[in-house]
DNA sequence: ACTTAGTTTTACTGAAAGGTATAATTCGGT
DNA sequence: ACCGAATTATACCTTTCAGTAAAACTAAGT
């Protein structure tokens, strides 16, 4: 038997089509904008990736691994004071919000308000909640576990703490999208950081 | 010449499409959703308000009219300090956002959003710009003409302040938009309050 | 009661949506 | 060089989109 490759890089093609969704969500985001900007036609498309809501699952898993993991990462440095430590890891995810080079603003953040409109399919709406909790557990564990919070009592107020955080973000996210650029951000920033008594 | 009166309330149905767009979205409310929601039909809607575009232009209006302005009215209230004053707006602000008997979030910055996309019509993307400033003039003016601001050297960081005000309530509007209660986010706004320096 | 301006209903338009059947093409195996 | 399987391109499907023409209806002025 003979087989014929497939004549696109998957891989590319995917980055491209998360690109896409970031700018124009789910529902907005065409199949004619997809393919065209994808380098494909729909039923390479099709068969490549099944249908518009599965590209969309892939789209933002890749979204998921190359934006947010590397940067939650930054959190588990624990070789850092603890403000230092959360004040790097929120700096770099308002990098990424205002990269000139990039889409601005948040994926999660973005197509997870979509959510609200019922626009979006099923099992795509659940990937969206599942990885989009609200506080994210590894804030919250943050301020419980670590030594340093505990010894402030911030312990006592994760939860609180965590939303705090996570709040802020959403915040220069949809600012970052507006156009705001990095520059005006930082000090909502070190206002929060300040403001749930970290020192 | 004989007229013939419309037989239903233009307002109503106003109100009725201003709560489809603040679900949807301009991109996502479709004449169908919108004319069913409204209890009318295409023909009607087109000679009430003209298109699409201007029935979301006046859905704005109606927005703003009616929430937007009389919250901050809240702000002018001179007789209260400074952080009284800041902090029952903001908590105003943040109870619109949570009210469970109305859509959750802010229609200004749910919509402001789409503007990115692509898929708002010219004018009402000028609308949502128009009326959505980054920071609003008002927040910078409080901390800069204001007698117990300027005495707290709030004033220097006019700009600052007013930006990390209006991005934590992007924030909560973005948290309440999925779902999250007044309870859970009025943490938020004190840290935001407590550090910016406000006593 | 009749005329008539204005409103509402019905039925339609062309364009674009997501998705697919079919035919043309490409390329590895022999 | 040619066979065969997978991929690609073309052209189409049904549905829904924003918007509208024309007919049916409603009610005020006479």
């Amino acid at each position: 038997m003979a087989t014929t490759r497939r004549q696109f890089d998957k891989d590319v093609a995917l980055d491209a089509a998360m690109k896409v969704f970031w700018r124009k969500g789910y529902a907005s985001a065409s199949l004619a904008d997809l393919t065209k900007t994808m380098g494909i036609n729909k039923p390479s498309m099709y068969s490549a990736f099944g249908n518009k809501e599965a590209l969309f699952i892939k789209a933002t898993q890749l979204y998921i691994d190359t934006i947010i993991e590397p940067t939650g990462q930054l959190l588990s440095l624990k070789e850092l004071p603890l403000k230092e430590r959360l004040r790097n890891y929120m700096m770099r995810a308002l990098e990424l919000q205002c990269d000139p080079n990039n889409m601005k603003g948040c994926y999660l953040a973005f197509c997870r308000s979509e959510v609200s409109t019922g626009e979006i399919p099923a099992q795509a709406e659940n990937m969206l909640k599942e990885f989009d909790v609200i506080p994210p557990p590894a804030y919250i564990n943050l301020f419980k576990d670590d030594p340093e919070s505990i010894e402030l009592g911030l312990d006592k107020k994760a939860y609180e703490n965590a939303m705090a955080i996570f709040t802020i973000l959403k915040g220069t996210a949809s600012m970052a999208r507006s156009g705001v650029d990095k520059a005006n951000l930082e000090f909502c920033i070190d206002s929060v950081i300040a403001g749930i008594g970290l020192k």
